[in-house]
RNA sequence: GCCUUGGUGGUGGAAUGGUAGACACGAGGGACUUAAAAUCCCUUGGCCAGCAAUGGCUGUGCGGGUUCGAUUCCCGCCCGAGGCACCA
C-alpha cells in the first residue's frame, strides 16, 4: 500500500479538530509545561517556509513533553494591531480590521495544514476589545502606580500622596522626573492642578515632555527599538528628534531588576548580552562644577566614570537640548549659540549618524570651575553630548577620551596627559591602565586604584557622590495612529487633567479616513463624539509592543472577563517554560514584556517575576535564488556550465519552476509572456540554473510557500525537512533540493509496516539486533530533543529505519515504540500507523518507551590505541571490563609483544568507558 | 571601535578531548524494466602507490601552545554573520 500523505494528513487534522485533541485544562495531577511561540503579525503575504521553522520545533517539543507525561500549554494567536494594515487602509480606504481578519484566516489555514498541536480555544488577537481591555487595564494600573526605590517595587499612587502630605518630596526615594523639592506644607498648599502635575512626575505610565523620534512620513513618534540607522524599522522613513509631550512608561525604574533577572533565566549569552548593553549599567560619580555666566553662578552636575582624570579637565560640554544652555549662554555668544541650536535641530537622526566623524560645537561664553583643582575651564555646547544620558553635561578630558580629544583638536583646546608614558600627540589614551601623573594626590597610583580614590575624595570634599547610571530610557508609549489600543484616558479642565477611563474596554471608534487630520492631529481626532462626559478622550493609541507584552498571561485564561488571568490558573501555569522566536525582539518585546510582567508581579497579579524561563532563537531561513542566463540581444538562454562561452545577463527565475537546479523548460515558457518563444542552449539535454543565497522575497522570485510543499510532499515531510536542514538556532538557506531525501525516508518507514500491499506487522519476538537499533534510537532521541538537536535526531531515525529495513523487521515489539518515537516529528503518519496497529485512541497521551541502555550498548568495541605519536594499533576489548581490568588486559598483551612491537609499556591511560592508550619506551 | 557568534568535502551538516566528515543532497557506476517512474546496491575529502585486496601521506581559516592524543581546551592573528555605537 502506498504512503498516501494527502489522505492521511487531511484525515488526522480533521479528527484532531473535531475531537479537540489538543484542548488543555489545568490538570493538577500532571506537571505543567508551557511552550510558547512568538505570535505572528498576520501580514498580507502569508507564510513562507521560513516562518514555521520555530513553530515546528516548538510543536515537536510540545508533543514530546506530552508523551513524557507533562500537561502542555501550547497556544497560538495574532499580534494583530500594526502599521502595514493601517498604511494599506490609508491607501485604499479598506478598514484595517477587514484586512487583518482576512490575513488571519489565511494564516490559520496555512498553520492548520502543517498539523500543529495548538489549543485553538485559547487563541488571542490583540485587536479584539475583549483582549485589549486587559492591555488598557494594565496601562491604568501603571498610571495609578509609582516606583519605590527603597522597596524596589511598584506601589499605588495613593501611598505616595499620603507620604507627600506627611513629609513632602524627601519622604520617599522614588523613580521620578526631575523637579524642585517640596515640603509637606507646600504639598498641602498645592492647587489640585499642581498636585496632578507633580504626581505625573512619579507615575509609572506618565505623560511628559521629552525628545522623541519623530517620523514625519508615518506621522508618528517611535520608540528607540523601532528606529534603526536613523530610519523607521517599519517603512524605512527618516526619523528626527523633536520635543513633544508623550505618554511614557517608566521602564528605567526597573533597570536594575531587568539586569539582575538575566542571571536567573536560561537564554543565550548573546541575547542576554544584547539586553545588558541596552540597559547599559555604568559605575561612576556625579560631581558639581560651579559655573559662571558673567557673575551669575550656576551649579552644573556632570557624570563621569573616570573620576581619576578630573585633573585633566580642560573644558566642559553641554548637550544642545540641555536646559543649562539657556542659562549659561552669554550675551555675546547668543547669536552663535542660537545658530548652532538651529543647525542641530534641523538634522535628521540619519544625518547625525552619517556625520559621527565630523565634530561640531559652539562656545557658550561661560566658564566653570574644576572643583578638584580650582581651574577655570570654558563651557562648550556640542551634539556629541546627549541630553538623555547622565546629566546632559560632561567634563571633558581630551587626553583620555577619544571624543573629547577630537573636539579639543578641532577647537584648539588644551590637552593635559595624566598617565605616565602615554603619547597623546596623535590620539587619546583611553585605556584604564598605567600610573597617574599631573594629578595631585593621585600621582603614582595605578589607574584602577585611582578611580575609587578619586571618588572617595569627591565624596569627602562634598562636591559629588558615587552614582550608577543606566542607558535604558523610558519607553515612549503614544503613537499618532489609528490601528492600536486607544488610551483609556480623558481630559478634564481643557487638557489639564488626565483622568482614568475605567469602564473598559474603551473600544476604537469607527472612522472612514485613516490619515492624520489636516492640522496634524492623530486619526482618532476624526472620530465623532470621541469624548467622555463631555471631556475629550486621548487621541493617540498605544504602540505595537503594548498588546504583545502580556499575551502569554492571557493564554492561561483567555476568556476571563474579570481578570487578566485568574489567580489559580496563573499559579498553575506560572510562566513560560520554553519560548521560541526571532532574535529581532531582543531589545523590544523581550524587554517590554519583562518590564510589564515585573510590574504586574509587584502588584500581586502574577506569581513569577520573569515571564520566560528558557528562550531559543530560531534562525532565519534565507532564500535560495535561481538564475537563467540570457544571451545578450537574443531570447536564447545558455545553461549554467556553458554561459561563459557567451555574453549573458543573469535573470532571476522563479524557484518554483526549477527542481534540483534544473529548469522546467515548458513552465519557464509559460512563466512570463516574453519567454514564450525562448530557446535554450542545453548541457546533457538539461538546462542547469545558477544559484545564490539571498533574502527570501517576492522580488527575487525565491519565495517557497509551505502550501506547495505540503501539496507535493506532505506536512510530515515539510516538518521533518525543516528540522533536518540544521540546528534550529542557526540561520540557513532554504534548499528544496534535499527534500527528496526525507520524503524517501518516510516512504521507507511506511514500508516497514507492509509487505507489498498487505499490512504485515507480526507478533513475533524481536531479535537482539532489532532491539539494539530501537534502544539506540530512544537514547539518542531523549538526549537530542532536550538539547534541541532535532537535526541529528532525524538522522538517527534514518539510520534506524535503514537498519530495520535491512533486517526485514516487521515485529510489533519494535514498530509500535518506533511509531511513538516519530510522532512528535511526523504526527500524521504516526497516528495513521498507530490506528492500523489496532489502537483506538490517538497516541497523544500514550507513553514514551523506556530506554534500556544495556540493550542499546555494543558488546564489543574497537579501541584505537596510539603509541606515542606514530604507531597505531587496534585492540579489541570486551566493553564489560572496568578500567582496572582493561589495564591488566593491556599489560597481558604486552607479554605477547604483538601490540608493542617489542617496546616496553611505561604508562597505561584508561579513560573509563571510552578509550585506552599506553605510552611506550 | 566595542560585544556576541561562527569558520569542517561540490552542498546542508555530524563529531565538545579519543578511528574527522555520521546522516542527507549532488555526482559517478550498477541491478530491475521494452522504456520511464519508483525501488535497491556500490563508489564519492585530497594526493600517491598497486591489476587487486589494500597500503601510505595529507587534511577541520592561519600561526603558536597544553596533551600520549586537539575540529574540540588556551594564546595571538585573518575572514564572515548579527548586535551596539558620540552612553562620558
Amino acid at each position: 500500500m502506498e504512503y498516501d500523505f494527502r489522505r492521511i494528513e487531511k484525515k488526522w487534522q480533521k479528527k484532531w479538530a473535531e475531537e479537540g485533541t489538543f484542548k488543555t485544562t489545568e490538570d493538577k495531577t500532571k506537571p505543567k509545561y508551557y511552550v510558547l511561540d512568538m505570535f505572528p503579525y498576520p501580514s498580507g503575504a502569508g507564510l513562507h517556509v521560513g516562518h514555521p521553522l520555530g513553530y515546528i520545533a516548538s510543536d515537536i517539543y510540545s508533543r514530546y513533553k506530552r508523551l513524557k507525561g507533562f500537561n502542555v500549554l501550547h497556544p497560538m494567536g495574532y499580534d494583530a494591531f500594526g502599521l502595514p494594515a493601517e498604511q494599506y487602509a490609508i491607501q485604499t480606504g479598506q478598514h484595517p480590521e477587514i484586512t487583518t481578519v482576512n490575513n488571519i484566516s489565511r494564516y490559520r489555514q496555512q498553520l492548520d495544514q502543517i498539523g500543529f498541536s495548538y489549543d485553538w480555544d485559547r487563541e488571542v488577537r490583540t485587536c479584539d476589545p475583549k483582549y485589549y481591555k486587559w492591555t488598557q487595564w494594565a496601562f491604568l494600573k501603571m498610571f495609578g502606580s509609582w516606583y519605590d526605590n527603597n522597596l524596589q517595587k511598584a506601589r499605588p499612587i495613593q501611598v505616595l500622596e499620603e507620604a507627600f502630605a506627611k513629609g513632602g518630596s524627601s519622604a520617599v526615594d522614588a523613580a521620578c522626573n526631575e523637579h524642585d523639592p517640596f515640603t509637606a506644607e507646600q504639598w498641602n498648599a498645592f492647587s489640585e492642578k499642581e498636585k496632578v502635575d507633580m504626581l505625573m512626575n512619579y507615575r509609572i505610565a506618565y505623560q511628559g515632555e521629552t525628545s522623541v523620534n519623530w517620523c514625519p512620513q508615518l506621522g508618528t513618534v517611535l520608540a528607540n527599538d523601532e528606529v534603526k540607522d536613523g530610519l523607521s524599522v517599519r517603512g524605512g522613513f527618516p526619523v528626527m528628534q523633536r520635543k513633544m509631550k508623550q505618554w511614557q512608561l517608566r521602564v528605567s525604574a526597573y533597570a536594575e531588576r531587568l539586569l539582575e533577572g538575566l542571571d536567573r533565566i536560561d537564554w543565550t549569552d548573546s541575547l542576554k548580552e544584547m539586553q545588558r548593553n541596552w540597559i547599559g549599567k555604568s559605575y561612576g560619580c556625579e560631581a558639581v562644577f560651579k559655573c559662571y555666566n558673567g557673575d551669575e553662578e550656576h551649579d552644573v552636575t556632570i557624570f563621569t566614570t573616570r573620576a581619576d582624570t578630573m585633573f585633566g579637565v580642560t573644558f566642559m560640554v553641554l548637550a544642545p537640548e540641555s536646559d543649562l544652555v539657556e542659562v549659561l549662554t552669554t550675551q555675546e555668544q547668543r547669536p552663535a549659540v542660537d545658530e548652532y541650536l538651529e543647525y542641530v535641530k534641523k538634522k535628521t537622526e540619519r544625518e547625525r549618524l552619517a556625520e559621527t566623524k565630523s565634530v561640531t560645537g559652539v562656545f557658550s561664553g561661560s566658564f566653570g570651575v574644576n572643583p578638584m583643582n580650582g581651574k577655570r575651564v570654558p563651557i562648550w555646547i556640542s551634539e556629541y553630548v546627549l541630553a538623555g544620558y547622565g546629566t546632559g553635561a560632561i567634563m571633558a578630558v581630551p587626553a583620555h577620551d577619544s571624543r573629547d580629544y577630537a573636539f579639543a583638536k578641532k577647537f584648539n583646546l588644551p590637552i593635559i596627559p595624566l598617565i605616565e608614558g602615554c603619547d597623546v600627540s596623535e590620539e587619546s589614551f583611553d585605556a584604564k591602565e598605567g600610573r597617574m601623573m599631573n594629578s595631585g594626590f593621585m600621582d603614582g597610583m595605578e589607574v584602577k586604584d585611582a578611580i575609587p580614590a578619586a571618588i572617595d575624595y569627591v565624596e569627602k570634599r562634598g562636591f559629588g557622590h558615587r552614582k550608577v547610571n543606566y542607558r535604558i530610557r523610558d519607553a515612549i508609549f503614544s503613537r499618532q495612529r489609528y490601528w492600536g489600543e486607544p488610551f483609556p484616558i480623558y481630559y478634564k479642565d481643557g487638557m489639564a487633567k488626565p483622568m482614568p477611563f475605567d469602564k473598559l474596554p474603551l473600544t476604537l471608534p469607527e472612522i472612514t479616513e485613516f490619515k492624520p487630520t489636516e492640522n496634524g492631529e492623530p486619526p482618532l481626532a476624526r472620530a465623532k463624539d470621541w469624548t467622555y462626559e463631555g471631556c475629550p478622550l486621548e487621541t493617540s493609541t498605544m504602540p505595537g509592543f503594548a498588546g504583545s507584552s502580556a499575551y502569554y498571561l492571557r493564554y492561561m485564561d483567555p476568556h476571563d472577563d474579570n481578570a487578566l488571568v485568574d489567580k489559580d490558573k496563573d499559579e498553575y501555569w506560572r510562566n513560560v517554560d520554553l519560548y521560541i522566536g526571532g532574535t529581532e525582539h531582543a531589545t523590544g518585546h523581550l524587554i517590554y514584556s519583562r518590564f510589564w510582567n515585573k510590574f504586574l508581579y509587584d502588584l500581586g497579579y502574577v506569581c513569577e517575576d520573569e515571564p520566560f524561563k528558557k528562550l531559543i532563537n530560531q534562525g532565519m531561513i534565507q532564500g535560495r535564488s535561481n538564475f537563467v542566463y540570457r544571451i545578450v540581444g537574443t531570447n536564447k538562454f545558455a545553461s549554467y556550465g556553458l554561459k561563459d562561452q557567451y555574453e549573458t545577463t543573469e535573470i532571476h527565475v522563479d524557484v518554483n519552476i526549477v527542481r534540483n537546479d534544473r529548469l522546467d523548460l515548458e513552465a519557464f515558457k509559460k512563466w512570463r509572456p516574453e519567454f514564450a518563444d525562448a530557446e535554450f542552449v542545453l548541457e546533457n539535454g538539461e538546462y542547469v540554473c545558477g544559484w545564490a543565497i539571498e533574502k527570501m522575497s517576492k522580488s527575487m522570485y525565491n519565495v517557497v510557500n509551505p502550501d506547495l510543499i505540503c501539496e507535493t510532499y506532505g506536512a510530515d515531510t515539510l516538518r521533518l525537512y525543516e528540522m533536518f536542514l540544521g540546528p534550529v538556532e542557526q540561520s540557513k538557506p532554504w534548499d528544496t533540493n534535499g527534500i527528496d531525501g526525507v520524503n524517501r525516508f518516510l516512504k521507507k518507514f511506511w514500508r516497514l509496516f507492509f509487505n507489498g500491499d498487505d499490512f504485515a506487522v507480526t507478533d513475533e519476538k524481536a531479535s537482539p539486533e532489532e532491539l539494539k537499533a530501537l534502544h539506540k534510537l530512544i537514547g539518542k532521541e531523549e538526549g537530542d530533543i532536550e538539547s534541541f538537536s532535532f537535526n541529528t535526531t532525524v538522522s538517527a531515525f534514518m539510520i534506524t529505519v535503514n537498519d530495520l529495513t535491512a533486517m526485514k523487521c516487521h515485529e510489533r515489539e519494535i514498530l509500535e515504540p518506533l511509531t511513538i518515537l516519530i510522532s512528535p516529528f511526523c504526527p500524521h503518519i504516526a497516528e495513521e500507523l498507530w490506528a492500523m496497529l489496532g489502537h483506538n485512541e490517538t497516541i497523544t497521551y500514550s507513553h514514551f518507551p523506556d530506554f534500556n541502555a544495556s540493550l542499546a550498548a555494543e558488546d564489543n568495541a574497537t579501541y584505537p590505541v596510539s603509541f606515542n605519536g606514530k604507531m597505531r594499533f587496534t585492540v579489541d576489548l570486551p566493553k564489560s571490563l572496568n578500567p582496572k581490568e582493561v589495564e591488566e588486559h593491556i599489560r597481558s598483551l604486552e607479554q605477547t609483544g604483538k601490540y608493542t612491537n617489542g617496546h616496553q609499556i611505561v604508562k597505561v591511560i584508561v579513560v573509563p568507558g571510552k578509550i585506552v592508550n599506553f605510552v611506550i619506551k
